[in-house]
DNA sequence: TAGTTAATATGAGCGTGATCATATTAAGGT
DNA sequence: ACCTTAATATGATCACGCTCATATTAACTA
């Protein structure tokens, strides 16, 4: 089989589609990469020539998903608008993007998504960056802190992932709780940018 | 073998020895439930006897070196200091006890600490409550806000969850960054406690 | 049309964490 | 001393994610 083409691309959407449905039904870790092979009918081994890694492969359909939640966002963006709003209605597109896998995001986000984790899979990688960036974009434009620290970046993600992570659990009908982490954090977050000059240089005692 | 009683303590302590040994020489994840079986020269199956899983049995370290932590912090609090610096001396302790296993902590924070995992072992649950607990004691002493709410301590534990994080991948000499990364924290978050009381009532369209 | 070659597919098999039917043993009863 | 009984120990076995030697097949060559 040389260079098949296209036939590749049509394994690898089966591949998807059949983790995309199972994911979405049964959850990342009810689901076994057997099952996705079934669905796809393929062979186990085949998978794995597509994906690295099972997370992987649940890390491509996040990635997937929140390509359009940049689009969104940017499309329903006022100029004029505060931080705040900017923040919360980029991250609440990329929610409303991943309210398929909304069973799925939890168990994903704790085994790859961290920004600690060595062997963070490479979409994985991908959308942190993308996501950071874009943060750091908005934040440049409110003018508020043109280069945000590392630092401060850290506390980003990690009140992200905290989002991500309750979003995920959060079984009330409205999610309303969701809603009120997610504008507390960013508040927290944009209130915090003030001294954010500062931030290199705070040391303290051990 | 009717009620054994101390031989089986002495059991559950080879086990703990064999782990804290492996855990904290190769890692969480580099330590098979095997090789610990074997240090401790008891069969796998053993094992399960005495802990539910790999990470309740990590978990317990954690937590047993965890409980020393509280009483550092009570014996050097004065009780006129910030409220910054009480948690700043809390959360120090905590990772004075930890020392030992940090090349373990981050596997097993992102495994089962989180507050999102449903199948959290028991001591993962107790250790956040009383970690919780001590939290919301030093904040009642401070006045700032008598009761903390919910969201307040997601807030809180989200921030914690990322400092562990960070300071078990962090390389430099004196963990430098950590103590940056730390002090930010705990400063956003005691900021943070002003609007406490708000909290509950926010609310935003979607 | 048949032969050659390189990309892709395959599934038995590995090392994990965890389970469970079975074997083993220590304490109490006679 | 011997038997009974219930607590504990055992390791073969399972399901999992993942690997790798091998088989298969599509495109090119003659």
């Amino acid at each position: 089989m040389r260079v098949t083409a296209e036939t590749k691309a049509k394994t690898r959407s089966r591949i998807v589609e059949a983790a995309r449905k199972l994911f979405s039904g049964k959850g990342f870790d009810q689901t076994t990469t057997r099952d996705i092979a079934a669905e796809a009918a393929i062979a186990t081994g085949t998978l794995f020539n597509y994906f690295p890694s099972k997370e992987a492969l649940g890390m491509s359909l996040l990635s997937e998903a929140l390509q359009g939640a940049e689009a969104d966002s940017e499309r329903r963006r006022r100029g004029d608008e505060p931080l705040e709003e900017s923040l919360f209605a980029y991250v609440m597109a990329g929610l409303r993007r991943l309210a398929p896998y909304r069973r799925a995001v939890g168990a994903i986000v704790e085994s790859g998504l961290s920004p600690f984790t060595e062997s963070a899979a490479a979409d994985g990688q991908q959308l942190r960056v993308a996501h950071l960036e874009t943060v750091a974009q908005l934040i440049a434009q409110d003018g508020r802190a043109p280069a945000p620290s590392f630092v401060a970046m850290h506390l980003y993600w990690t009140l992200y992932l905290g989002v991500l992570a309750f979003w995920s659990s959060d079984t009330s009908p409205n999610q309303e709780d969701t809603l009120v982490v997610l504008d507390q954090s960013l508040r927290l977050f944009v209130a915090s940018l003030a001294n954010d000059a500062h931030m290199k240089e705070v040391s303290r005692g051990t």
